[in-house]
DNA sequence: GCTGAATAGTTAGAGGACTAACTGTCAACA
DNA sequence: TGTTGACAGTTAGTCCTCTAACTATTCAGC
């Protein structure tokens, strides 16, 4: 009774998602940073412009307050990005990507490309359409 | 353009996979321990007349043997799991639970249920059928 | 206008996972 | 049978994320 067959969604999710996050980190690493710092500087290129603040980080990558401070911190002592503190709220922070940075969002996201490549792969056209669209149905009825 | 709508299976994947870890130790935090801990316990629980040793675990969730090596040294200390070297192999130690982690498992696996419901609840009988079926295709197809 | 609550961000300290280097045991085969 | 390589597990040190407690600014209601 070896081969148990009870892998639960719970399961697949939290394998999938493990393997996923090895390959993404794996494949940026010679650039210095994890998979995740290199989303984070590329959605901040695409946003800088609309007074992001480092809540908006949070939210959108689901992570506290406090790890976004010191991830930021992390890259603003690697020259990747700045952070400006605006007029009109100094509570706040504006976050910005710096040439360093933006030379690298080409090539991560031509990582990222394969990894999403390789998950596709698995499965039919039709079955990506599927999936994708559960996908999405799951996490938005995830809060 | 604020609201980018190129969300990923990459990304899909590594946020459902965070928000349900997030649900999941909630979940069971009340016993001291985090979903992990509780799955592998579990795992070992169902797993341990076979001979089960810290390579296995390290197999089936997917972590190296040094992180084995400290989460087993975690529950040994709790009292909830002992290891023993084996007659037959002095390289390796067999595993198994103690009485103390054994009235946990009901209710950890009832807490995991739950979160597993949650995940359902979003689409229909058809849909979790093909979910499955396309998890699966995904996860054996990353190796 | 003042006071108290909410908001944004930081710091300190803990825990989990990783890599790299290590110990000790087993197994293959020359 | 002796050596060499593979294997199981451990240790030390690093990185990332978390919680809890904190500072500082802004907002809302009396």
């Amino acid at each position: 009774m070896k081969s148990r067959k009870d892998t639960t969604y719970l399961d697949l999710f939290q394998i999938i998602g493990l393997k996923l996050k090895k390959r993404a980190d794996d494949s940026i690493k010679d650039l210095g940073l994890n998979a995740q710092q290199g989303k984070i500087i590329d959605y901040i290129y695409k946003n800088q412009g609309e007074d992001l603040i480092q809540k908006d980080l949070a939210d959108r990558f689901h992570l506290r307050g406090a790890s976004i401070t010191s991830m930021l911190q992390g890259l603003e002592k690697k020259g990747l990005i700045e952070r400006k503190i605006p007029a009109n709220n100094e509570r706040q922070k504006n976050i910005y990507v710096l040439p360093k940075a933006v030379e690298l969002i080409d090539s991560f996201n031509q990582s990222f490309q394969k990894v999403e490549d390789e998950i596709i792969s698995a499965i039919t056209e039709e079955e990506q359409q599927t999936l994708i669209e559960l996908l999405n149905k799951v996490n938005q009825h995830l809060k």
